[in-house]
DNA sequence: GCAATAGTGTCTTTAAGACATTATCTT
DNA sequence: AAGATAATGTCTTAAAGACACTATTGC
């Protein structure tokens, strides 16, 4: 069974794609319903195995490009962790790297091999839906690191287009944390922070309202001190 | 070259573990002195390949308990990242997964199979060490999330024996952040924050001065309010 | 005018930082 | 008593939370 003459033992290595944005003010992920044997028919996150000559970061820009059509959006993708239970996969022994991408408004999905549907799915509504593999932890672990970012980074603009409001800054806190902010509290604290938005000088289109300001992202990635969310 | 038959590729996949403690008030990491090919006579982190019937975290576990002896100790571990470059390792394609685990005033450390010496290092002192492998990108990440998880997590005591004073609570974070921090102020908040630390209604035995009281860690794992690193 | 949304101001409370003071031990 | 370390207290400042108020639009 195992490669002959290898000095140690090999396994598959795929990364799977945990893709977050707002849609309809409601954190979403992408899944694709799988075509192929093992979990043919369950949805899953998008995925697949490193190959050869390419490294984990450039698997995980493959996946957002080839399974999600999201090739030159501008996305933040950073690593999440690994899962290595011997029994995840089987198809035989499977190590799955797990990343987190984020984006602004991103567009419906195309679909792939292997791949039978493929759509956004608000992480609230997943509760009934059963993922393949171990996906549900990687969903949730993705998630809960999205919502801890947004505490102590400046994260939160990547969901957004390059100019935007406080307001729908406020929204997409809200969105993600599944609670509402105090306005005036929230633009305080957004436009006194070092580094996070930068005042355009214009202003949107009015919406019934008074015209919000127009900002763009900071320079800064780290928010000092952090913006917690309530105490637990 | 590919393994016949094999459905995806498979490379090797390696845990490698930064293993932190405090010697002499000084974070120090367990550094082996590699005696095979690559990188003969070099210092690395111990680590070793999961095998086939192993999971992630067991690989952790045997290699915290063959190469560092340490596997009887009560030790905090997790997961750091993981590390996918193609050419980082000449035998072949080989990911790493680091963990990094802490411990209180672990023991020297035994010698085992490949490997001719085994000590520890005060992590200030490895500017001039050139590590093996990207190790020193491994150490770097785990030291910065050590540093880091003081900062909102109750952590801080697993480098502490199961009663410790909170002059010995306050010497964790002076030696992991290499900064002092007020006496009294710590005081405060170790003792007046929910969950981080429990009196034992007992006192050390003195050293020269007011004998402290004996507390051991409470049941909280975060620390809220966190108690931040000055504004960098 | 009114409703709606954006943005500012004020008061209170929490908690950190600086630092003085008191407490309890060894020598 | 002097010196050392532990523990508490006080004052100031930073910043969050609650919420009132003003500003600017569409209707």
């Amino acid at each position: 069974m195992s490669t002959s003459g290898s000095p140690f033992p090999r396994a598959g290595v795929a990364v799977d794609l945990v893709i977050l944005t707002l849609r309809e003010h409601k954190l979403s992920v992408l899944l694709i319903q799988r075509d192929d044997e093992p979990y043919s028919g369950a949805w899953a996150l998008p995925g697949g195995f490193m190959s050869k000559r390419e490294d984990l970061t450039e698997a995980a820009d493959r996946v957002l490009a080839d399974e999600a059509s999201l090739g030159d959006r501008a996305v933040h993708v950073e690593q999440v962790r690994t899962y290595g239970a011997t029994d995840r996969d089987p198809r035989g022994r499977v190590v799955s790297v797990a990343f987190m991408a984020l984006g602004a408004d991103l567009p419906e999905p195309r679909r792939g091999e292997g791949v039978a549907d493929a759509r956004w799915w608000a992480v609230e509504d997943l509760t009934e839906v059963t993922l393949a593999f171990d996906h549900p932890v990687l969903l949730a672990d993705a998630v809960e690191r999205a919502r801890a970012k947004l505490e102590y980074t400046t994260l939160a603009v990547t969901f957004l287009p390059e100019e935007f409001t406080i307001s729908q800054l406020r929204g997409v806190y809200e969105s993600v944390w599944g609670r509402p902010l105090d306005a005036g509290n929230f633009h305080r604290k957004a436009t006194r922070t070092e580094g996070f938005v930068v005042d355009l000088e214009t202003h949107a289109a009015p919406t019934g309202g008074r015209p919000a300001r127009l900002y763009r992202a900071g320079d800064g990635t780290r928010l000092n001190p952090p913006l917690l969310r309530a105490g637990d």
